[in-house]
DNA sequence: AGCTTTTCATAAAACGTTTTACGGGAGGCT
DNA sequence: AGCCTCCCGTAAAACGTTTTATGAAAAGCT
């Protein structure tokens, strides 16, 4: 907190008794500056302090060194692991990352999504909040823009996602399997892409097992009560949840009843986190591979970036799933990625 | 990604037929625009899709709203609340928000904090690695800095906390009156002054109970190591973890040798996570005012970006502790802030 | 020695905005 | 009619950098 006047590159010129071109050229390691001067200036800056200012250094350069990752929320660990793998790769690249959260909220993605176009980003990574992605970037968005795990409307991005299908069919195969004749699957809305396609995938291959969708909405308290409501009047052999927060409601819910797994009935969910592994019975899981799915984005921004102009492109990748304690009729425990 | 050449506010300009102030004056409500002409830009604008190019927008004007905020490590939920939080009470007073993690590295920590300048960030927010963030900080940072969480080896600087030693003291003393009559009090490092506070918390309030300290390091395998003898050749009575890796792995190590709380040993920690209501019986914990704490850092920062110089300031917030059924002797529940 | 090439530092222009300072015209006043 | 304001739009300067073009000195060649 002490001397205001700001340092710019030319302070740092006139110490060093050069002109601002060479500071430049120092700075940014251009050939053919004399190793005496090199020296002379790094010292200025090291005394001074200096740092250059993006605001003007971007603007004259036009650098496209900027890249920017919207996520729905940041408080969900899933999305931050996955901004934080980001952040690494982009770093690895010479790349800043501009991180925003939209707070769940379909205006503000919006809002963002346009507020982010004034750092004139090179590329973009979404996470939508739903699937309508498309009503919310104008076609004026002239860049590239990689959309991850949530399948928007219309196929007008490059996509990476994960196999719900085939993940939730093993999921189903799995409890018929084990001879459980009944099974519910809940999920928030079959109005969101991935929550049908899972509902499909584990409807595809049920065997022998009854099966009947329940959609519990995105609230909490809507949730809690359908659960609650299934769970004490038309309770099935098994629960199978679509998402993580109607697991989380109902691994509490159950709780709450006094039923466990899977003596009560089995339960099984999408969407790993810590604590499944850490009850017990342990919870058998899908897990999707969120580092893969980062690293999968940013070579795909990285391309598009890079000037490819190939077609739209929807990349799947494999989840792997986690058969526990939660499902089984005896003892034993295994894993087989699906 | 139609056309290429780029849209400026001078081909707004020309096409609006008004000069490139104008339009800025209308981007940015300054009076005295007739109201004719608001209009013609305005629609211009939305036609062409054109967004303010910030870098020469902040350049030009010297605009001080941009804050940053450096954590940790974005993947642990408690960084990604904050973060959030922080992000909506930035943008309610109209600033935009840089967000960098650290990936729990000291030596990225200090290259993020020295790369961040180059936004001229109007002021920082950041829970440093660890305490030695002055080290990190040339004084050269002519700006203002609030930090949160972990306390810094000099106090230069502002400083939002938590009642460490009078949250640990309320854990010890909820055991001792519980009747156990020994504990081990396990956490990373001594060294790490939010550990040696709890540490020390925890022994001033332990009455006739036997307290050990445990320092179990910061590595997954040392910490299950240290933890698993521990648990098999001296058990305590009581086993208090004071942060949120040292809690998990406990937990599991507990877990894994078939002992259960509060049955073979009571377990209560600092650092509340999600699973620790799910699982049964529920876990006893120290839980901090995320949220709280990003507010009151928010509201530190505005008040010194506003100009206000007052001697640093250090504030702690109240924990609040989550008495559950695995430090409870008998059945029952209760809740007590402290 | 005279010429060409190479090396290396600089002056000046440019990037896209915002701001400052100016000026033309309409209206009000005596 | 002459003068003074006020209103509103613009030209031009400025922000801090990078880049391009220029030129002076040093080095290489015959």
């Amino acid at each position: 907190m002490k001397r205001r006047p700001p340092v710019s590159i030319k302070t740092v010129a006139e110490r060093a008794g050069v002109s601002p071109a060479t500071v430049s050229n120092v700075l940014n390691a251009k050939p053919s500056v004399a190793p005496e001067l090199i020296e002379r200036v790094r010292s200025v800056v090291a005394e001074l302090g200096y740092v250059t200012d993006s605001n003007a250094s971007r603007l004259r350069s036009g650098k496209h060194s900027l890249a920017g990752v919207v996520v729905p929320d940041l408080s969900n660990p899933m999305f931050g692991t996955f901004v934080s793998t980001l952040e690494t790769l982009a770093r690895e690249d010479g790349f800043d990352l501009l991180v925003v959260s939209a707070a769940n909220d379909v205006e503000q993605e919006k809002e963002r999504l346009h507020a982010i176009r004034s750092w004139r980003p090179a590329g973009l990574i979404v996470i939508p909040c739903d699937g309508a992605l498309s009503h919310r970037t104008p076609s004026s968005m002239h860049m590239p823009i990689v959309v991850v795990d949530r399948l928007p409307d219309e196929p007008d991005f490059d996509l990476i996602a994960v196999n719900n299908a085939q993940s939730a069919a093993a999921i189903s195969a799995h409890l018929s399997e084990q001879g459980y004749r009944s099974c519910t699957v809940a999920g928030s809305m079959l109005s969101i892409s991935n929550i049908r396609e899972r509902w499909e995938g584990a409807a595809s291959a049920a065997g022998g097992m009854a099966l009947s969708m329940l959609e519990v909405g995105l609230e909490t308290k809507g949730i809690r009560q359908r659960l609650h409501e299934m769970l004490t009047q038309r309770r099935p052999e098994a629960l199978f949840a679509l998402d993580h927060i109607t697991a989380l409601i109902a691994y509490q819910t159950m709780t709450d009843l006094g039923l466990s797994a899977p003596g009560d009935l089995a339960f099984a969910c999408f969407d790993e986190a810590e604590w499944m592994r850490l009850v017990r019975p342990a919870i058998t899981t899908v897990r999707q591979p969120i580092e893969e799915m980062a690293t999968a984005a940013w070579q795909q921004l990285s391309r598009r970036m890079g000037g490819n102009a190939d077609p739209v492109r929807t990349l799947r990748l494999a989840c792997s799933v986690e058969v526990r304690g939660s499902t089984l009729r005896e003892g034993g425990r295994s894993s087989t990625a699906a």
